[in-house]
RNA sequence: GGGCCUAUAGCUCAGUUGGCUAGAGCGCCACGUUUACACCGUGGAUGUCGGGGGUUCGAGUCCCUCUGGGCCCA
C-alpha cells in the first residue's frame, strides 16, 4: 500500500464489479480494533493533508486547541466526535480535509497548575537558574499555599509550564487516538509554541500599525488575587452577599442626604452624588453641593440617566471606583479621579490631598494598607460614631463582577493597558474619519452560518452589547510578551507613547530579553536607554488567531492560502462571545473577512440529573475509562446521536445501544460476504449492479437509494444525527426483514450451481454491505474498518462516500415498498408463532392472509421469499380485503386469519 | 429586567412546509436457544404531546398566555 496522502481513488468499489475477500474471522469481536487501527491509519498516513491542493478541494477545519491543563472530560468526547463525523464524511465526499490538533497551554490555568505540581511560584525579579529542578513533582490536586512556593524566575517558570504541557499532551493524543479522531498529527500546535508566539506578535504589530491597537491609561477590572488586569469577556457576575449602609451626606444647611451603599469604604473615594434626572425627589439638589460624612470632601449632586430610581435610595454615591456605573459617570460627567484602592485590593497608604478635614485625614490614615474588608469596619464605625449612619445594614445579595476563575470580586483601578478595537467603543481615526466596527462586525456574525442556527443571536447580542473595547494585556507570566519596548528619556522617563517594535523577521522575541534596534542590553532601565514591555497578552489574543496558527500564515504561504479561510469552527456554545468573536475580530482586521463559513456549536453534557457535570462530583467519568469499557465506536455513537447546540444527558445506554450496532455491523456484514465463499474463508463477491434481477432484490436497494440521498443531504447540512438515525433504520430493518426473507436463496443449492436468483441476492447483499459500511464510517470508524478489510486493500474512510446512482441503477424503477410489504407479511408469519408460543423454525403448513388490496400485487411479487422467511412450506391464500378493514398499524393491515403449524423441530421437553 | 433554548411513553429522544390511526431505542411483559449475531431473536403493552386560550375544515406542529427546567446578557 501506498504511503502517499490518502485520494478517493479510482479502484474504489463502487465501479468494481468484484471483490475478493479474504479474512472473515470465525468469531468477530470489536475488541482491539482501537489499537490495530490507530496504528495502521498512523503508518498508511490515512489522514494526511496533501498540502498541494487547491483551495477548492479543501475542507479545512479550525479545532478547537483543549486546555492541556484542564482535566479531560466526557464533553471533549461528545463534541470532538461531532467534529470528527463531519471530518471523515467530507474527505469521503472527496475533500483534502485540513484537520490539524492544536493544544492550549498559554495562560492562566496552566500557571496554576504549575504552581501547584511543582511547587513554585514565578518571581520575575529573579535571575534565571541553568539546571533548576523544582521541590515538588506531581502534588496533584491541592493547593500549594503561597508561603510554600519557591519564588523561581520568570524564564525557569515558564520552562517548567512546558516541561508540563507535554505530559498532557500526550496524554489527550492518546484519547484522541483512541477516539478515532481523524487528525492529521502532523499537523499540531501550541498556543504557547513559537509559531503561535511569532503569528500572535506579528498580527499584534500590523494592528499598532493601523491603529487597530492602542494604549490608554484607563480604569479597568482588575483582579487583586492574580494581580491583573481583565477584560470584559473574562467577566462572570455571580451574587456575592453584602449590606446596604444608609449614609448621609449633608446639604449647607445641614440637613442630611441619605445614600444607600454596599460599599461604605469607598467614600473617601466619592466624587459625587448622582441621581436619574427625572427623579422628582433630588431635583432641587441637582447642581448643588453637599459634604460627605467622615471625611468632609464637598461632591456636587448631578442627574444622570443610568441612576436607577427604585435602587435603594434613588441617589447612588459615584466612587473611583466601585463598579463599572461609576465609570461611565466619570467619564460621561467629566468627573475628578480618586483612587484609594491599590492593585492588591488593599487601601493606598497615603492619605490623599483631597481630604483636607483633620478628622477625616486621621480617619483615612487608620485605612491605609487595609484590605477593603477591614476598612469597611472603620469606615462603619466612624460613621456610626459620627451619626451618619441610618440604622444598621441591611443583608442584601447582589449580582458582582468576578473574573471568571477567580475567586474574589473584581475592583477597578487606572493603569496603563494595551487595547484592540473590537467595536465596543467609537473609534475616530487621526484624520477624524470614523469607522464603524461595530456594524462591520455584526455584518460579519450575519454572513456566518451557524449551526444550529439560533446561535447567531448569541454572537449578536454580545457585540451589541460591548462597553469598550478588548483589553488586552495581562500582568501575568505564562503568555505571549508584548513585542515592544519604551525608550527612557533622558530625566529617566519611560516614553510609553513612543514604543519600539521589532520587524516582523525578528519574531518571535521577549522584550525582557531581547535589545530593540540601536540599542543593547547594558541600557535596559537606564536614563537614555529603554525598558521592554513587562506584560503578556491575553490567551484569547493568541487564540484569536488560531486560523492564522494552524495555517501557516507568514510562514508557509502556499497552505495558508490552500486552507484559509477556512470552512469549519467547532466549538462550545459557551465561548461564542470568546473565542468565536475574538477570532472574528482578528480576521476582519487583518484580512477583511470571515476566518470560516461555518461555525458547528456542541451542547454540554449534563449528568442523568440534567445537572452540568463537574469534576467537583466524586468517582468522575474518565473518558478513557468509558472507551475502555464500551468500545469507541460505542462512545462515538452516544455522541453522534445529539444534535448540534442541543445538551445531551450522559447516558451510558446509549452506549451500549452503540456497541451493539457495532458488532451487529460485523456480523450482518459476516454473513452478507460469506454467501459463495469457501471453507477457508476466501472467495470473492459481485458488486455488478446489473445481476440484481429479483424484484426484492432492487427494492431493497431502491430503498438504499433513498437512504443514501436523504443521509447525505443531512450530513452536507451539519445534521449528523439524521443522518445516523437514517442509515440506522435501514441497516435494521436489512438485517432483520430483508436478510431473513433471502437466507434461503443466498444459499442456493451450493456453491457450484448458483441460480439468477440466487446470484441476485448475492450481488445485492455484498453491494447493500458496501454501501452501509460506508454510510457508517463517519459515526463507527473502527467496526466498519474492520469489516472493510475483509475485502479491501485501501481504508474505507479514504473509499468515496456513496452514490445512490449506482444504486439506482441496480434498483431500476421498483418500489422500495415491496421490502415494506414483504417485511409486514413476514412479521404477520411470524406473530402467529409468537403467538401459538412455538419455535420460528415452526414449518407453516398452511396459512391465510388478509392483504389489503392495494399491496396483495406486492405481495405476490415477492412471496417467494416471504415462504422461505417465514418456513411457509404449504399453502398460502391471499384474501383481498379494503384498506381498513384490518388495522394498518398492525403489520400494514396483513394479517393471518387461519393457520395450521407443523411440527416444531428440537423442540425443547416440558 | 432583556434575550435564547426546552417541555412528546417509566427513561433518552425523533416527529420536515399544519394533514389519515403520534414514532424509535432502552426499560418492561411474554415467548423462542435459529449455523451471522445471547453483547441474540420474535411478538406485545405503554401517551389528556406541560396547563389554558386562539387561528384553521384540521394543531404535537402556527399565534397569545401561564407554569416548570436550562443558558446568556444586564
Amino acid at each position: 500500500m501506498s504511503n502517499s496522502p490518502h485520494t478517493p481513488d479510482s479502484n474504489a468499489p463502487a465501479t468494481r464489479k468484484t471483490a475478493a475477500v479474504k479474512g472473515v474471522p470465525d468469531r468477530v469481536s470489536t475488541d482491539g480494533l482501537e489499537t490495530k487501527f490507530d496504528e495502521r491509519w498512523t503508518s498508511e498516513q490515512t489522514y494526511s493533508f496533501d498540502r498541494s491542493s487547491p483551495r477548492t478541494d479543501v475542507y479545512s477545519i479550525d479545532t478547537p486547541p483543549p486546555t492541556v491543563s484542564g482535566s479531560l472530560h466526557v464533553g471533549h468526547v461528545f463534541s470532538y466526535t461531532h467534529t470528527d463525523v463531519i471530518a471523515r464524511f467530507k474527505r469521503m465526499s472527496g475533500k483534502q480535509v485540513f484537520y490539524p490538533m492544536g493544544w492550549d497551554d498559554n495562560g492562566l490555568p496552566t500557571e496554576r497548575r504549575v504552581q501547584n505540581y511543582y511547587g513554585v511560584r514565578c518571581d520575575p525579579s529573579l535571575p534565571y537558574i541553568e539546571g533548576y529542578e523544582p521541590p515538588l513533582q506531581g502534588a496533584e490536586g491541592k493547593s500549594v499555599k503561597a508561603a510554600d512556593q519557591q519564588p523561581i524566575s520568570r524564564r525557569n517558570f515558564v520552562e517548567l509550564c512546558e516541561r508540563l504541557t507535554v505530559e498532557d499532551e500526550k496524554q489527550f493524543e492518546a484519547l484522541w487516538r483512541r477516539l478515532g479522531l481523524s487528525v492529521d498529527w502532523d499537523h499540531t500546535y501550541q498556543t504557547i509554541g513559537r509559531r503561535a508566539q511569532k503569528v500572535a506578535q506579528a498580527a499584534f504589530l500590523r494592528n499598532l500599525a493601523r491603529g487597530e491597537a492602542y494604549q490608554a491609561e484607563a480604569p479597568g477590572l482588575w483582579d487583586v488575587t492574580f494581580q491583573t488586569a481583565v477584560a470584559q469577556a473574562e467577566l462572570e457576575a455571580r451574587e456575592y452577599p453584602g449590606h446596604y449602609h444608609r449614609v448621609a451626606f449633608h446639604q449647607g444647611d445641614g440637613s442630611p442626604v441619605y445614600i444607600e451603599t454596599t460599599r461604605p469604604e469607598l467614600l473617601a473615594a466619592c466624587v459625587a452624588l448622582i441621581a436619574h434626572p427625572d427623579d422628582e425627589r433630588y431635583q432641587h439638589l441637582f447642581g448643588q453641593v453637599v459634604t460627605s460624612p467622615v471625611f468632609g470632601v464637598e461632591v456636587p449632586v448631578l442627574a444622570h440617566p443610568a441612576a436607577e430610581k427604585d435602587k435603594g435610595a434613588g441617589i447612588a454615591m459615584c466612587c473611583t471606583f466601585g463598579d463599572l456605573t461609576d465609570v461611565q459617570w466619570w467619564r460621561e460627567l467629566q468627573l475628578p479621579t480618586r483612587s484609594i484602592i491599590r492593585r492588591d485590593g488593599r487601601i493606598v497608604a497615603e492619605v490623599p490631598e483631597w481630604i483636607t478635614d483633620e478628622g477625616g485625614r486621621e480617619t483615612f490614615a487608620e485605612l491605609g494598607g487595609k484590605t477593603t474588608f477591614s476598612a469597611r469596619q472603620i469606615v462603619v464605625d466612624a460613621l456610626r460614631a459620627s451619626g451618619d449612619l441610618d440604622g444598621e445594614p441591611k443583608a442584601t445579595q447582589r449580582m458582582t463582577n468576578f473574573f471568571e476563575k477567580g475567586d474574589k470580586p473584581l475592583e477597578i483601578v487606572t493603569s496603563r493597558q494595551w487595547y484592540l478595537r473590537n467595536g465596543g467603543r467609537d473609534w475616530v481615526k487621526e484624520d477624524g474619519t470614523s469607522r464603524d466596527l461595530r456594524a462591520e462586525l455584526l455584518a460579519d456574525g450575519d454572513e456566518l452560518n451557524f449551526h444550529p442556527d439560533f446561535m447567531r443571536v448569541r454572537y449578536a447580542n454580545w457585540v451589541s452589547g460591548l462597553n469598550g473595547d478588548w483589553l488586552i494585556s495581562r500582568q501575568r507570566f505564562f503568555g505571549v510578551p508584548f513585542p515592544v519596548w519604551y525608550p527612557i528619556d533622558a530625566e529617566g522617563e519611560v516614553q510609553w507613547e513612543n514604543p519600539l517594535a521589532p520587524t516582523e523577521d525578528e519574531l518571535p522575541i521577549d522584550p525582557s530579553s531581547h535589545v530593540p534596534a540601536g540599542y543593547d542590553e547594558s541600557q535596559r532601565g537606564k536614563p537614555g536607554g529603554f525598558l521592554g514591555d513587562p506584560d503578556i497578552m491575553d490567551t484569547w489574543a493568541t487564540s484569536s488567531l488560531t486560523p492564522q496558527i494552524a495555517g501557516g500564515w507568514l510562514e508557509e504561504p502556499e497552505l495558508f492560502s490552500a486552507v484559509y479561510p477556512m470552512d469549519l469552527r467547532p466549538q462550545g456554545q459557551d465561548i461564542i462571545r470568546t473565542w468565536l468573536f475574538s477570532t472574528v475580530v482578528r480576521a476582519h482586521l487583518e484580512f477583511g473577512g470571515l476566518p470560516w463559513s461555518d461555525a458547528a456549536i456542541s451542547g454540554w453534557i449534563l449528568d442523568p440529573d440534567r445537572k452540568k457535570m463537574s469534576k467537583s462530583k466524586g468517582n468522575v467519568v474518565t473518558p478513557m475509562g468509558l472507551l475502555e469499557e464500551y468500545g469507541s465506536d460505542a462512545v462515538r455513537y452516544w455522541a453522534a446521536s445529539a444534535r448540534l447546540g442541543t445538551d445531551a444527558a450522559f447516558e451510558v445506554g446509549q452506549m451500549k445501544i452503540g456497541r451493539r450496532l457495532a458488532i451487529k455491523v460485523l456480523n450482518a456484514a459476516k454473513l452478507a460476504l460469506s454467501y459463495g465463499v469457501q471453507e477457508d474463508g476466501t472467495g470473492s463477491i459481485s458488486l455488478d449492479p446489473s445481476l440484481v434481477t429479483v424484484a426484492l432484490d432492487k427494492a431493497m436497494l431502491a430503498g438504499l437509494a433513498e437512504v443514501v440521498e436523504r443521509s447525505t443531504a443531512a450530513l452536507e447540512s451539519y445534521d449528523h444525527t439524521r443522518a445516523l438515525e437514517l442509515t440506522e433504520t435501514f441497516f435494521w430493518t436489512f438485517c432483520d426483514d430483508y436478510v431473513e426473507l433471502v437466507k434461503d436463496r443466498a444459499y442456493g443449492s451450493g456453491t457450484d450451481d448458483v441460480s439468477g436468483e440466487t446470484v441476485s441476492v448475492r450481488t445485492a447483499l455484498a453491494i447493500a454491505t458496501d454501501t452501509l459500511l460506508r454510510l457508517l464510517a463517519p459515526f463507527v470508524p473502527f467496526a466498519t474498518e474492520e469489516v472493510w478489510s475483509w475485502y479491501n486493500d485501501t481504508s474505507v474512510h479514504t473509499s468515496p462516500w456513496p452514490s445512490a446512482e449506482t444504486l439506482r441503477k441496480a434498483a431500476g424503477d421498483t418500489d422500495p415498498s415491496l421490502l415494506t410489504v414483504a417485511g409486514h407479511a413476514l412479521a404477520a408469519l411470524r406473530k402467529t408463532k409468537t403467538e401459538a408460543k412455538v419455535s420460528m423454525k415452526t414449518p407453516i403448513l398452511a396459512v391465510t392472509l388478509d392483504v389489503p388490496a392495494g399491496s396483495v400485487a406486492a405481495l405476490e411479487a415477492v412471496i417467494v421469499d416471504v415462504r422461505n422467511g417465514g418456513r411457509a412450506i404449504g399453502t398460502v391464500d391471499i384474501t383481498a380485503v379494503d384498506a381498513g378493514a384490518t388495522d394498518p398499524s398492525v403489520q400494514g393491515g396483513i394479517a393471518v386469519t387461519a393457520v395450521e403449524l407443523g411440527e416444531a423441530p428440537a423442540r425443547r421437553q416440558a
